[in-house]
DNA sequence: TCTGGGGTCCTAGGACCC
DNA sequence: TCTGGGGTCCTAGGACCC
């Protein structure tokens, strides 16, 4: 492209910004989502504590248990016992806001959940009924408001600047009328937050949950952002947010007052950079409304540690159970691998990784296991194991995928057509 | 009695090619 | 005979997110 060209484009760009709209960027979220889906289906566990697990099935104890203590008539067998009768691994994936109140939330491992709040019911998870609930209410967004990139099962973001009435009451109206249309075809609450970017809408969304709305401006800055700490930035994690701590630095603000040379001396210079253009609430990521995947993994965690030598059948089996899943997903899903990995943790929680990548690309269980079963040869097996995973990359996609690439709902089929911002856009932040 | 499962992106060194 | 520099791919690990 010669260069009068890129200038023609670049004035091209310019002109329509000045006109356009203010890009209202909406964060959406839904409101303890696995739990609420599951308060939909027993209605009689509402207001209750209630945790939802990484455990299993011991159904005929359970119902007994929760009708004996509760005297709740009807929890269908699939109810876990209550919490303080729970041995075992596993995590909290989400609790309802009824457990949250004694301090469980996400991650916090069973077994310490269990001291919290030992009255606590436990449930299962269920990936299918809450992936039937994610598809229906991006479904209903997608009909109200086109522009949706997909963050999940239960987030996304949604470009609200050029829908009709999306800039009315700064995003207020259009949030209204989502939440609204969700609630009423779902029963599900969300909290929605919108901004000039994803950046600020992302925080924005939690400042009001559940079912709240926040609409924060530029010149909301000072006062709403800066005074959040560091690690409310989509981005800043517990290892960044220590080190900004060690360097005295607790908030957006303190760090937003940072020189950006001297954030990319600690940070490095991409890091560094990103940094200080987050804390001055600056984000020019567009909304992505569709992608192709990268990798696809299917990992366990055993019962209990499993030695390689000593429990070999056992291993042997779960790992080419692992690759059978991993073939059937990439079938279903439609791509081929040319890369095939392993992942493993040890009894003492160090992980290590190993990978291969073949000149053609496969789909096959037996080649992903022989390959597989080749990566796990070159790594050390004198402690025994607690999970172990197998992991396809380099991804290509075949003719046709009997399940579409992407989860979007149909009626959004429609490609997006380049936005203002994607013109303008020269690099993005992240 | 620790700590799930599925992802993305980044970094950094080495191989290999031009 | 000494030693360049850029680009891409591969591998391992780590931070972070939902």
């Amino acid at each position: 492209m010669s260069n009068p060209e890129i200038l023609r484009g670049l004035v091209l760009a310019i002109l329509l910004r000045m006109n356009a709209p203010p890009r209202r960027i909406a964060h959406l979220d839904m409101d303890a989502f696995y739990a609420s889906v599951e308060l939909l289906r027993y209605p009689q566990l509402r207001g209750l504590p209630v945790v939802i697990g990484g455990a299993r099935r011991r159904e005929d104890e359970a119902l007994r248990l929760v009708q004996d203590e509760r005297g709740l008539a009807g929890i269908p067998a699939c109810a876990f016992p209550l919490l303080r009768d729970y041995t075992g691994r596993g995590v909290i994936t989400t609790a309802t806001y009824a457990a949250r109140q004694f301090g469980v939330g996400s991650a916090l491992g069973l077994m310490k959940a269990a001291r919290l709040c030992p009255q606590a019911i436990l449930l299962p998870v269920d990936f299918d009924e809450y992936r039937k609930y994610s598809r229906l209410f991006k479904a209903i967004i997608v009909e109200i408001a086109p522009q949706m990139e997909d963050r999940g099962v239960d987030e996304v973001y949604i470009d609200f600047t050029d829908v009709p009435g999306g800039q009315r009451e700064g995003g207020r109206v259009l949030a209204r009328l989502i939440q609204r249309a969700i609630f009423e075809r779902t029963g599900l609450t969300c909290s929605i937050g919108v901004a000039p970017n994803k950046l600020i809408a992302k925080m924005a969304s939690e400042f009001n949950k559940p079912n709240g709305i926040s609409i924060i401006h530029e010149a909301d800055l000072q006062t709403r952002i800066w005074p959040l700490a560091c690690r409310k930035i989509n981005g800043i994690g517990p290892k960044a947010d220590e080190k900004l701590a060690r360097l005295g630095i607790h908030t957006i603000g303190e760090l937003a007052a940072r020189e950006r040379a001297w954030l990319i001396e600690h940070f490095g210079k991409a890091t560094g950079a990103w940094m200080h253009e987050a804390a001055h609430g600056r984000d020019e990521r567009p909304v992505v409304l569709a992608s192709e995947p990268v990798s696809i993994s299917r990992e366990t965690t055993f019962e209990r540690d499993l030695h390689a030598v000593r429990d070999r059948a056992e291993l042997g089996a779960i790992f080419t159970a692992l690759c059978e899943k991993l073939a059937g997903d990439l079938q279903r899903k439609g791509y081929v691998a040319k890369t095939i990995g392993i992942k493993l943790r040890y009894d003492d929680f160090r992980g290590v990784t190993r990978d291969h990548t073949m000149d053609r690309p496969t789909d096959d269980a037996k080649a992903i296991r022989h390959i597989a079963g080749l990566c796990l040869k070159r790594v050390p097996l004198e402690r025994r194991l607690r999970l172990l995973g197998v992991r396809v990359g380099s991804l290509q996609s075949t003719a046709q995928g009997r399940e579409s690439a992407s989860n979007r709902p149909q009626a959004l089929t429609k490609s997006a057509s380049p936005t203002i911002d994607s013109i303008a856009t020269t690099k993005q932040l992240f």
